[in-house]
RNA sequence: GCGGAGAUUGCCGAGCUAGGAAAAGGCGAUGGAUUUAGGGUCCAUUUCCGCAGGGAUUCGUGGGUUCAAAUCCCACUCUCCGCACCA
């Protein structure tokens, strides 16, 4: 479709309100969300999948006669948009670059600096990007009722999640507890993988070291280890000569690691004092206790050691770990390795040391150690440990870390997986937030009702109903606060901020009576929990309010009891684990019965041109641009027909070109059309009836959720069936007049901007398709007879072709030779047994025949004769068709007549 | 590590949760047609054998169940994805 047409029924379905529906208790409703969109840039190709799956099932279902609620809002909070405001006012060239990228598709180039400028303050960021998608969803022709759109930085809407937090409280699910994170120490504050320098590419998480206090007579050593449980074969320490050492007071003890050890150890424990620093001369002068035991061993210089991973002091077991091991070697110390680990295979540090020749080649040494150290976690046992000899090493490291924990041997330290930096450039460390506030999603009874929505509920694709059971169990206490961004306070802690996943866990209830709820804070600037326990739980209103508050309350609460229930959420599969998650944990709690979400279809992944969309590979298309190339229609098809939803959907151009080139021959057939006259020969009827069949599987595709198969069935098919009718000489006009209507109501949901324009040419110009229903009683038209017979044509020719291709004589003429009534009495009469004598000759043949003959005889000599004329054109062969009258050695039978090619 | 998904004919990709098709569809390749010049459209072919519609061998590897398995069971090999404050 040309641009222009599509803005046309872009504008007049927004001016005629058919996409916002009332409440209406005679009608049954259907209502489905997809995730509402992130406002700190524009959408791309992959993003337009869920929302173009969202109103294809939201416009397929009203075809279908439901009232259908598909509403839109947009997700402000968290940090991303604050974080790119900052960046912009800081002049950072890349994130410059980003916004100018987005900007100059939209805007005029005068308009650019302007607009930039203006990004400085974030809400301008949501302000701006919010209404270009708005723009985009709209030019995409989806069905959105954009009067239910909100944000979730709107004042009313925080009330509902500050009630939210005060339900999920009120059932015992706010928790407070200690929590590493990562953190920068300059910025004093948490950072997200947003804000560390390559952190979406290279990705920084937190690691559990044990911090293994080794007590020497003046002073204790801290020594951070990853095995604690090969502490019985430590021989020594390493400690690196030119690092800084510190001494710090923590529990009354004396203890000594690197500055920067100290620095993170203070982060991650109350009361850690500074004492004095310490040379690392006077810590090799002195022996230190091995935990658990009387020995001593004493310090040795390594310049391995970095003293800025851990506390910059290792404890050496040459017995397990090759780096000890070689170093020994190469610095002539006294071998006297220590085994306490002992595996069945021949894995050990001499055997890899010398199977990778490790001495001399040091770039294996890492994946030599992981070898190790994989070998000794899962098939080791622990041996010259103590009591705790015979342990395999998994279980062995838990008690002896706990073991050591709890007589104050040792302390947990965390360190990052890697060194890492924020954008600007300070250095972010692992910190312990003493009073995090958690959601905690472990309770019993909380996962049993979690457990039986997701098994009451509908999963398209199936699988991950399994998948969405695990999360549910795999979930913990979830850190639902944080210490900035942007969002709604946390009720009972006005320091902290709702963390934006949190926030967005049932907020699709506020679809169902936005209005109302906004009328009501508008009214009272806040919306009293005792308002909305009445119109999200029923109960009855203590306090007295006023009566344009109560009218609000008592129509918002009848929106919500007649839509809520989210009956399709869409989504893609990274939100299982977490979105997901929280929105089905969220509802078990607070909702019962038919406020529970209905259903889930999660959208498999889309790439671009073979490749994971990202800025770095070049492959990024906004939706815009999209739009401009190739149409709306054009997406949608792709997006629906081009891979099932939940695999992977490559938007690449060689695909894209044959959707293309089918969409063409699409409008090519109905930019032509002129309704033909009534006509009921052959192949117009086959052509009903086949159209039909394929109405038929289109409707029982949708109503599984496999878009992409109904598409086939009412786009594909119904074109090559076309095609069909012409090659028997058909007239498109006429074949297509009978069910034009019906089709273009079936396409409406995928390309609704060639629908309704066709519609409004060749249907009706007064009313859109949008908006009409489709009757789903079709079994009656059609004919399966005549389906039986195209079908049996269509064979006969393939036999023909086959004949043709062995035989290699210059073929003229094929007579085909159809079942007779011989044939037909000997099939009727067979059964039962008694055969006329005559009959009996055809036993054998018939058994030959058995499994290819059909069951249902129709009458092929009619077919066949009605149809010479295609058979002709289509073979190149004259074609004679006789009955058979007699009984022969081979035997026409129904479905395999006898062919003889001359 | 924990959890999950998958290995299909030149390629991509259905089918595999009701076991009975050399295995949909697309792309590519080959041949043909079209007012006959190679990028358009249409038709046919595309595992192997076959001068009559037939036969043989295929669906990661190796076993098993069954009259019958790409489809069910077991083992093995390999590949991919998610994993918490990040929206």
């Amino acid at each position: 479709m040309e641009r222009s047409i599509e803005e046309k029924w872009r504008d007049r379905w927004a001016e005629s309100h058919i996409f916002e529906p009332a409440a209406d208790t005679t009608r049954e409703k259907f209502f489905v969300t997809v995730p509402w969109p992130y406002t700190n840039g524009s959408l791309h190709v992959g993003h337009g999948r869920t929302y173009t799956l969202g109103d294809i099932v939201a416009r397929y279902k009203r075809l279908t006669g439901y009232n259908v609620l598909f509403p839109m809002g947009f997700h402000e909070s968290g940090t991303p948009i604050l974080a790119f405001s900052e960046r912009l006012r800081n002049g950072d060239k890349d994130t410059i670059r980003l916004y100018m990228s987005y900007l100059s598709e939209y805007e005029k180039p005068e308009d650019i600096d302007r607009i930039l400028e203006s990004f400085r303050e974030p809400q301008n960021i949501a302000d701006y990007f919010s209404r270009v998608i708005i723009k985009d969803f709209m030019d995409l022709g989806y069905s959105i009722d954009w009067s239910r759109k909100f944000t979730s930085a709107d004042p009313f809407y925080q009330e509902v999640v500050k009630w939210q937090f005060n339900q999920l409280n009120e059932k015992g699910l706010i928790k407070r507890g200690s929590y590493p994170i990562l953190y920068s120490i300059r910025d004093e504050n948490a950072v997200g993988e947003d804000d560390i320098k390559d952190g979406d590419t290279d990705k920084v998480s937190i690691e559990e070291f044990t911090g293994v206090l080794f007590r020497g007579e003046k002073y204790s050593l801290m020594a951070a280890s990853l095995r604690p449980e090969t502490i019985f074969g430590v021989t020594n320490l390493w400690i690196n000569p030119s690092a800084g050492y510190e001494m710090v007071r923590y529990r009354g003890m004396d203890i000594v690691m690197s500055s920067s050890g100290c620095k993170k150890f203070s982060m991650q424990h109350e009361g850690v004092q500074y004492v004095r620093d310490v040379p690392s001369d006077e810590i090799v002068a002195s022996e230190f206790q091995v935990p658990f035991s009387s020995e001593k061993v004493g310090v040795l210089n390594a310049e391995f050691v970095d003293p800025d991973n851990g506390t910059g002091i290792v404890y050496s077991v040459p017995g397990h770990s090759i780096f000890d091991y070689i170093y020994y070697n190469k610095n002539g110390i006294k071998n006297n390795l220590k085994k306490v680990v002992k595996v069945d295979r021949n894995v050990s540090v001499e055997s890899l040391v010398e199977k990778y020749d490790l001495e001399k080649n040091s770039e294996r040494l890492k994946d030599a150690t992981q070898e190790l150290y994989k070998e000794e976690f899962y098939n080791g046992t622990l041996i010259n440990s103590g009591r705790y000899s015979g342990m395999s090493v998994e279980a062995g490291r838990e008690a002896i870390k706990r073991e050591m924990q709890e007589k104050n041997l040792a302390y947990i330290f965390y360190e990052t997986t890697r060194k890492a930096v924020t954008r600007s450039g300070s250095e972010v460390i692992v910190a312990v937030l003493n009073d995090q506030w958690f959601i905690d999603y472990s309770p019993e009874w909380l996962k049993e009702k979690a457990h039986e929505l997701v098994n009451s509920m509908k999963f398209y694709p199936e699988l991950y109903r399994k998948l969405m059971n695990d999360a549910v169990d795999w979930l913990k206490e979830r850190p639902c606060a944080r210490r900035r961004g942007i969002g709604t306070k946390l009720p009972f802690d006005e320091r902290w901020v709702i963390e934006s996943l949190s926030d967005s866990t049932i907020y699709m209830l506020a679809y169902t009576n936005k209005n109302e709820l906004e009328s009501i804070y508008a009214h009272l600037k806040k919306i009293p929990y005792g308002i909305l326990d009445y119109i999200l739980l029923g109960k009855e209103v203590r306090e007295k309010y006023d009566e344009y508050t109560m009218e609000n309350a008592r129509k918002a609460r009848d929106e919500f009891r007649y839509w809520y229930g989210n009956d399709l959420r869409i989504t893609a599969p990274p939100h299982i684990s977490n979105h997901l998650a929280f929105y089905i944990m969220n509802h078990a709690a607070i909702f019962s019965g038919k406020e529970l979400p209905g259903g889930l279809m999660i959208s498999g992944l889309v790439i671009s041109n073979g490749a994971k969309i990202s800025k770095s590979k070049g492959n990024v298309i906004s939706l815009l641009e999209i739009i401009k190339h190739y149409s709306a229609d054009i997406y949608r098809l792709f997006m629906a027909a081009g891979a099932d939803i939940s695999s992977l959907l490559d938007w690449n151009e060689k695909d894209l070109s044959s959707v293309i080139k089918r969409y063409s021959y699409f409008t090519d057939i109905l930019d032509a059309y002129s309704p033909g006259d009534d006509d009921s020969n052959y192949i117009y009827s086959w052509f009903k009836s086949a159209f039909y069949r394929n109405l038929k599987t289109y409707i029982a595709d949708m109503e599984s959720m496999n878009i992409r198969d109904s598409y086939i069935a009412i786009f594909y098919n119904v074109m090559n069936d076309l095609r069909n009718v012409e090659s028997h000489g058909g007239n498109i006009n006429i074949a297509l007049k009978p069910v034009l209507a019906d089709w273009l109501k079936a396409l409406s949901p995928i390309i609704p901007f060639a629908a309704e324009e066709y519609w409004h040419r060749h249907i009706d110009n007064n009313s859109f398709v949008s908006a009409q229903t489709i009757d789903m009683n079709i079994d009656n038209r059609i004919d399966y007879n005549i389906l039986k017979s195209e079908n049996y044509l269509n064979r006969v020719i393939s036999d023909i072709r086959e004949i043709l291709k062995i035989i290699h004589i210059d073929a003229k003429k094929a007579t085909i030779t159809v079942y007779g009534q011989k044939q037909k009495t000997f099939l009727e009469e067979y059964p039962g047994g008694n055969l006329d004598r005559e009959y009996r000759t055809m036993i054998g043949d018939y058994m030959k025949n058995k499994n290819r003959i059909d069951t249902e005889m129709i009458d092929e000599y009619s077919i066949i004769e009605a149809n010479r004329k295609y058979l002709e054109s289509s073979l190149k062969l004259d074609i004679t068709v006789v009955k058979s009258d007699s009984i022969q050695k081979k035997n026409p039978w129904p479905g395999r007549p006898l062919i003889e090619i001359s």
